[in-house]
DNA sequence: TTGAAAGCGCTAACAC
DNA sequence: GTGTTAGCGCTTTCAA
């Protein structure tokens, strides 16, 4: 079939070419900027060029050999707030560095994560950054391995951002935050208030992020020397709603304590809530610290006491560490410090 | 330049062909899956295939006539809790409708905005969603009229998205949600409380959205019969600092007011810290509402009264709507509406 | 300084 | 069923 007239717009470099009265090459070359062509030639196609709207065609420019780089970023849920802070890191960075950025949100199913970086080998991606943690099995190793091969094969590279990290040799860049010493730091500055028993809302118990956060805790109380109640352990997911029907269990339950950590701001956001409707003042009567430092932890009431996480910067350097770097060059492991942010949810507790 | 064989991994379709000793269309009829191919050669290719861990280059199949489609989502700001829902809505639309999803940020510039645009324009995207409140001025429509002109001529398509919608006759589909509206109904809700000295903490004057929201408040308060003073009308952004910093302004100032209705529930959050930090309890001694009902609003304390948008849907409309049309049909142009959530950040003024 | 021709990796129309 | 050939829209030798 023969292109028709009407197909305006659709302009190829030989439409171009022809109302310039010039060969597709030089239209090629005006366009390229560097190759020396004849001002008035140059004016010619500069002007068939404008009179078309003419725009090339990218994906036939990347068939030969000179396309726009693509960079992928794979996460869960978008709609986290600290998965957000690391999508705008990603995608200015990818940007500062003249890559496009694809997104996709796989809901935790591994299925979707398969096709999608399936899709991104297909696309010839500079790299893919798999975001947020993951149970942290043989199968998700095995797994995870033999993409970071084939994407390492197809001149691609695969990055693991808070994600558990492969064994040795695996051609992967990771970059993890420091869970368990975060939640140390704080579940530390939690019993040196004076606290005892303290409630932990988690994650999934086989989330590696939630685990790193909850092993933090543990840590925190055997180096102190108290002995943690395991009834104390509860887990959910990182959700608002998770933190407000665990906070509610927990209370109905008759569960004591007087502290509670949540595994995230957003979890403890629920828990406040749940607190709160149970007629429990916070932290008159049982303290309540967070993890991420969201952008609203201080406007709860409390403001909320938790650990801050880079996520921005983490989203930068994941992008600028993966594209800068050479093949040659070693797997960069890369982990980010944390500090806890101390606010008003956390007080010594009551006396009895 | 001849491909070495230490190329691995950069495998085409040739090199499966001759390992399969086949020709490179058998190789792609076996792929494409539908063309009847004997169950031997199937085989044979089937499995030079996996040897070379082989996946056809998407960027040649586009070129050949068939890609895979793109679409483009471009925003000012990724962190946003509302853009991060709506967001979520457009990419897994996207998903659903098998197209990839670009993401850009702009931070508000112009210039970036359009750079962008031309890069989908190359990429043959599909379609490019826009998105948020704009300056609406005649420089304005007049270049984004340009660009859903040169977007419809290359077969793409422009979304307005929450954003000023041109004159009649532009090429594009135009999403909104009524800003004015829904403020009309949260302020009457206001002033049915008996508050007269309604502040309201506005976004930037020129901006769309914040504009629509701004004559819900006039519009209510005149249907009421109360004449707004405009010293009451504050101008920020749609940040939680904003909201903070105007706040504190206006306690500062001594301006005096029962209720304030914030242009965000982010600056509704920000106001709230303001006013506790100013010792003023909430609804007591002042009445606060936000708008967008993002889901921290009812962890706030007092939980906060707002009008909620349908973010989300929002985004799988756009995409729905741009994606299903034919190229004859009219454009679109749809209003959502929203509601108002009553919760607890709204009561009667106090006596006096 | 310019054009013709080959090639990028793929699909599809056309033969056999 | 399968191979040959042309073609998608572009860049880049190679000659002139």
């Amino acid at each position: 079939m023969t292109r028709k007239s009407e197909d305006v717009g659709r302009n190829t470099i030989r439409d171009v070419a022809a109302r310039a009265g010039v060969s597709a090459s030089t239209v090629s070359r005006v366009l390229g900027g560097v190759y020396p062509v004849s001002s008035a030639t140059r004016a010619r196609v500069t002007r068939a060029v404008r009179d078309l709207d003419y725009v090339a065609d990218a994906r036939a420019k990347a068939v030969a050999g000179v396309g726009t780089p693509t960079l992928a970023f794979v996460l869960e849920e978008i709609t986290g707030p600290s998965f957000a802070h690391m999508a705008y890191g990603v995608e200015r960075e990818a940007t500062r560095l003249g890559h496009l950025c694809l997104v996709h949100g796989t809901e935790g199913d591994v299925r979707q994560e398969l096709e999608f970086v399936e899709m991104m080998r297909a696309q010839r991606a500079a790299a893919v950054i798999l975001v947020g943690g993951a149970a942290d099995t043989a199968e998700y190793r095995e797994r995870t391995r033999r993409i970071a091969d084939s994407l390492a094969s197809a001149g691609s590279r695969l990055v693991l951002c808070g994600r558990p990290s492969l064994g040795p040799g695996a051609p992967v860049t990771v970059i993890e935050y420091d869970n368990e010493g975060g939640a140390y730091a704080l579940v530390a500055h939690v019993l040196a208030q004076g606290h005892r028993r303290i409630l932990f809302l988690g994650g999934k118990p086989d989330h590696t992020t939630a685990q790193g956060r909850e092993r933090g805790y543990l840590a925190a109380h055997s180096a102190r020397g108290v002995e943690p109640d395991p009834a104390l352990l509860l887990h959910g997911d990182f959700t608002r709603d998770s933190g407000h029907r665990l906070m509610r269990g927990a209370l109905k339950q008759g569960l004591e304590f007087t502290a509670v950590i949540a595994a995230t701001d957003m979890v403890a956001s629920g828990a406040l809530t749940a607190l709160r409707e149970g007629g429990l003042d916070v932290p008159g009567d049982v303290s309540l610290a967070g993890y991420d430092d969201i952008p609203f932890a201080r406007d709860l009431y409390p403001a909320l006491t938790t650990v801050h996480v880079p996520y921005e910067e983490l989203g930068r350097l994941a992008v600028r560490t993966v594209l800068g770097r050479t093949p040659e060059a070693p797997d960069e492991h890369l982990l980010l410090g944390t500090h806890v942010v101390v606010r008003d949810s956390v007080a010594p507790p009551k006396e009895r």
